[in-house]
Order: structure tokens, then sequence, then C-alpha cells
RNA sequence: CGCGGAGUGGAGCAGCCCGGUAGCUCGUCGGGCUCAUAACCCGAAGGUCGUAGGUUCAAAUCCUACCUCCGCAACCA
């Protein structure tokens, strides 16, 4: 038995989740979770809002709230999402309202700082007149200074590709628009200023990195990118930020005054954080049976492994800079893997392939999914046949419902429904007992054909492909209503019970492995099979799911497991 | 020469590392069956595996060049 500390990455309290989001990690890492307590492991599935940053204070503005507001509401909406999916944190915190976050954070700090990491420097950056603030580039435009291209983003001029700087962005202005400038008359003004910041030299930890790049599961395409991150040298970025929303330096200098840890330094410290708060609620509770008490037995203990879901968007956050500043602090334990999912796209009908954008209203947003009466089962199968696991994949509306009609209601449900419905009526409400000498080379092949599925679902699954499991599962689902087909209950019903009973002992059995081995992927809809099969799912586990099936046991009442839509 | 991914029947993908008569799902067409959610099963049509060379008895699979599409390039969560 091992121990499993899995988290998937923190959503940025600033807007509603959409199935990207979803698809991406929260998903995957809960299939997994499932997966890996259904082996029996030690497992606690932990995140949180990660709530600092800029982009909540100016929503904050914009709203007319407090930040930390702004945050809370996100933070319950998300937990509202989840919930719906039955994507089933152990603990979900938030970085802004936690009472360990703080000092964790502060602590990774100080302990850096005393080991002589950071460098403090000045810098030279723009400076919005009107709302009294630093802008990171994203919030600037302006021409180039190369090759005097207008309207360019403050990063990089997409007209001659040279990245650009205070110095070679000019005429600058800033995107956040001037309703609310508090300098009457400096709407969109932008100056250079100077600040002072706590940097990180990266390339220090490139050994660590590239110790850790060898051992740590990582998806191929992962590995290889931050390879290259690092074979093309490794920056020094600063750590601090020149805003008010977040957590303060822990230090008493003149240059830290108003300064706050940059937002990739404290979010994923949160993963720590949010551990404290769920042992301290397990302690309190003392009802979680093999609790462990202290978090640093998930986090410091060599028998404790850990694993991070995230987008792509994340790997540079989570693979270097992270992996650094454990290193750095040094008690920690590195992530034992880092599993990065590409971003979902998503295609209407008649519309082009376009990336997920609030802004442009292309987006489903769960909240909407699940008000509309969406089921979290189906939206879970559906994203999972889907899941951008090694590139880009397209999410289709139409796409979902074909799946469930052909795939969840032809296939799987239609399956089960025949044959349960069809042993109630000649059988009975209990399983077959059926004579084993009866059972020819098509009932022996389709015993083996079982066994392989297992396999081969269990290495996806330990490979971290939901995927590539949920595919076989179903192809094997597939060969589950050729079984009927070839041995014609039906028919043999007329002539020769014995045999129809061998056939329908056989089909209960395979409900029952699919049972077991769909409920990562489809909680909900699983539940509803072990109620017609009259088991209690919690008491199975992912290794009896190959076991035969008692004869004589009594059955519940088929019902229909999936409507078409 | 910044880095990386992708280009396989109408659609979406697997296969490529470890060369050996091209596979899966959906869709289309024809047939069969009838237990089941008018479902299911079987069969057929449809691809010279981006292009051009090379290595080899043999290449989707290895090598070279090129074309197209997409993403990334950290101070943007």
């Amino acid at each position: 038995m091992g121990r499993y500390l899995v988290t998937a990455g923190l959503p940025y309290s600033n807007g509603r989740l959409h199935v990207g989001h979803i698809a991406g990690c929260y998903l995957p890492a809960d299939i997994w979770v499932r997966y890996l307590r259904l082996r029996g492991e030690e497992v606690r599935y932990v995140c949180g809002s990660d709530d600092h940053g800029v982009a909540i204070m100016l929503t904050a503005t914009k709203e007319g709230k407090t930040p930390a507001e702004v945050a809370h509401f996100y933070n319950q909406q998300h937990q509202l999402d989840f919930k719906g999916l039955s994507i089933d944190f152990d603990v979900y915190g938030s970085t802004s309202a936690s009472k360990f976050h703080r000092t964790a954070s502060q602590h990774f700090f100080l302990s850096m700082l005393e080991k002589g990491l950071f460098e403090k420097r000045t810098t030279r950056q723009f400076f919005d007149e009107a709302r009294k603030m630093f802008l990171p580039d994203r919030f600037v435009k302006g021409d180039c200074g190369f090759c005097g291209a207008v309207e360019q983003n403050g990063d990089q001029c997409e007209s001659c590709g040279k990245l650009l700087d205070v110095d070679s962005l000019k005429n600058v202005r800033s995107t956040l628009g001037s309703e609310d400038a508090t300098v009457p008359g400096t709407a969109g003004v932008v100056t250079v200023r100077e600040t002072v910041h706590w940097f990180l030299d990266l390339s220090r930890f490139q050994p660590q990195v590239e110790d850790w790049l060898q051992q740590a599961q990582l998806r191929d395409s992962t590995r290889v990118y931050v390879k290259s991150l690092v074979n093309n040298g490794l920056v020094t970025r600063s750590m601090t930020r020149d805003i008010e929303w977040g957590i303060p330096l822990p230090i008493d200098d003149p240059d830290a005054k108003g300064k706050v840890l940059y937002v990739w330094f404290d979010a994923p410290i949160g993963y720590i954080s949010n551990t404290m708060e769920l042992m301290e609620r397990e302690q309190a509770s003392e009802k979680a049976e093999g609790a462990c008490g202290e978090y640093e037995q998930w986090w410091k203990s060599k028998d404790s492994k850990i694993f991070h879901f995230i987008g792509e968007d994340n790997t540079i956050f989570h693979c270097l800079i992270w992996v650094a500043m454990l290193s750095a602090e040094g008690t920690f334990s590195l992530p034992s893997g880092v599993i990065v999912n590409q971003f979902l796209n998503i295609q209407f009908p008649d519309k082009d392939v376009e990336k997920i954008s609030k802004s442009r209203g292309s987006a489903v947003w769960i909240g909407d999914y699940l008000q509309e009466g969406g089921d979290p089962d189906i939206l879970r199968y559906y994203l999972t046949s889907i899941a951008p696991e090694k590139a880009r994949t397209v999410y289709k509306p139409e796409d979902l419902i074909q799946k469930n009609n052909a795939d969840l209601a032809n296939v799987l449900g239609n399956f089960i429904n025949r044959v349960l419905s069809f042993n109630q009526k000649y059988v009975g409400a209990i399983v077959p007992d059926y004579d084993p000498k009866k059972c020819d080379v098509v009932d022996h092949n389709f015993v083996n054909e079982l066994k392989r599925t297992f396999i081969e679902a269990t290495e996806a699954l330990d490979n971290i492909s939901p995927k590539h499991a949920l595919q076989i599962l179903m192809d094997f689902a597939r060969s589950c209503n050729k079984y009927i087909d070839d041995k014609k209950p039906w028919s043999t019903r007329k002539t020769d019970m014995e045999l129809t009973k061998v056939t329908l002992y056989h089909g209960i059995r395979a409900i029952y492995f699919l049972t077991i081995t769909l409920s990562p992927f489809m909680p909900n809809k699983t539940k509803l099979v072990a109620q017609m099969l009259d088991i209690d799912l919690a008491q199975c586990n992912w290794n009896s799911a190959i076991d035969e099936f008692p004869v004589g046991k009594k059955l519940g009442e088929p019902v229909i497991l999936f409507q078409k839509i």
C-alpha cells in the first residue's frame, strides 16, 4: 500500500470554470484518485483557490468589491461546480483565507533569503499614473521600437518577433481603461519607474531540475519541453511584486514596503497549506481512518508520493520554479510526477475551431451545464474520451450528445439492460446457477478478454492515461454486446435453458466487471448499476473486478441507465 | 537556422521507439437477428499513411530536404 498526495492546479478565483479547466486537470486527477482508492492506496486529493495577483485586484476595483470578496465568491462558485461534477477533493482551501498559507509562504521566502538565494535588484517597470500601480506587460500596449509596428502588446512584437521591454516599447499606454482614474487627466498615461525586487536565479538549480527530470513521472512532451528550457539556460526571475493584494514580504526592509510575493511563488505553496488545513480537520474529527496526522507525513516522508495535475500553461511554474523552490527550502519532497494536459479548444456548430475564451463568449461553463440539468457522468465520460493528454483536442457540443447516444446508451446502457432484464424475465432476480461444464469456447474466450481488458486498463491508469483506459473498457463493452449476440440466449432459452444460464451468468459477471472498472470515470452511473446488482461499490476494490460473481446472489431491479438526448 | 507538436479512407484518432501485406470509433451503403433504450450483429465501399529523395529484399514506421497547420518563447494564474 502506498501513500499518494494528489493535487490539481489551483483555479484562479477570477472567473467561472469551463470544460477546458475540467478536462485539463480536475477530472483526470479525480479519476486517478478514485482509481488509487479502489486499489486500496491511501490518498488525499488536495485543491483550493489561488486568490492573489493583479487580475483579481482589477476585478475587485471594477466591481467595487474587495479582492477578498471576489476571491471568496469564485472560490464558492468553483466548489459548487466541482461538487456538481462529482469531483471530490478532500480539501478545497484558499490562498487568501487560509490560516496556514501566509506563514507557509513566508517561511519559504525566509528560508531562501537566509540561504542567500535572493538578489535585491532595482528594475524599471511601466507605471500606470492614473491608477498609481505598476503594470504587468499584458496591460500595456505601444509601438515596437525595432520595426515600428503599432498597437503591440507589452511582451513581444507580433510583427518582427522581437521581445519588448521598457526601453523598446514606445508610446506606451495602459489597456486598463480610465473610468476609475484617481488622478484627473492621467487616464491611460504610462511612465517608467524604478522599483526594487527580490530575484531568484533559477540557473542555480539547474542540477536539481535535471536530476528531477530524470526521475519524475512526466509525459514525454513535458520532459522534452522542460529539458529545452533548461538547455537554453534558466533565467533570473523576480519573486516579488508591487501590489497590495498578496502575501506581504516578511522582512523589515524599507524596500519591502507595499510589496508582496509573486503569485506563482505563493500559489503552489497552497498545496502545502491546504494539506495542513486538511490534516487539522482530520485530527479534529478523528474519523478519517488512516489519517496521517501531520502534513509532514505527506510532504516530507519518503513513503509518500506527490503528484501534481496541471494544464499546459502551468508547466514552467511546476516543473522549474516549484522544483527550484522545493530544492532551495530543502525539507520538502519533490513531486513524484507532474501530469500536464494540453488545452481544450472548442467548436460550435457551423463555426471554426477556436480557443476557449470568456471575452468572446466561446466557452461551455460548468455552471450552465449543471443548471441546464446536464448529467455529471456524461460530461465526465465525454471529456475523458476527448482528453487532451498528448495534444490539444476539440470540444463539440453535438459530439457530446452523439457519444452519449452511441457509446453510453447504445453500447453500455443497452448491454446492461438487455442482460439484466432478460435474466429477470427468465431466471428471476438472482444470478443464475450455471453448470461450468456447459461453457464453450466462446465463453472461455469472453472471460479471457475480460481479463485481458483488466490488465490493459490497469496499465493505462498506472501510466496516468484515463483516456486510454476508458477506451479499452468501452471496447470491451462492445465485445459484450457481441458476446450476447453470438450466444443468442433468446434462442437457446427455447431449447436448452442451461446454456442460456451460462450466457446470462457471464453477461452479469461482465456487468460487475464494468461497474467496478468504470466507477472512477462515472461514479454516479456505476452506483446505479451497483444497485441493480445489489452490491456495495464502497466495499469493492479494483482487483476484485475480475472475480467471479457469486451464483445464486440476489439482484436488484434493472432500470434504464442512460437516456438518449 | 529559437523550441516543440501535428499532417494516416467523410470526421476524430491508434500504429511509428523495436521496419514485414493499414487498424479503431463515428458516419455511409447492403444484409441479418429480435433479448434489449426501434437497439444490436455481420458484411461492403472508401486511404499510393503531407511532398520529394535515400537506406533496405521490404518503410506509415529509419535517414535527408522541403511544404502546410498549430502551439510555446518564463516578468500573463
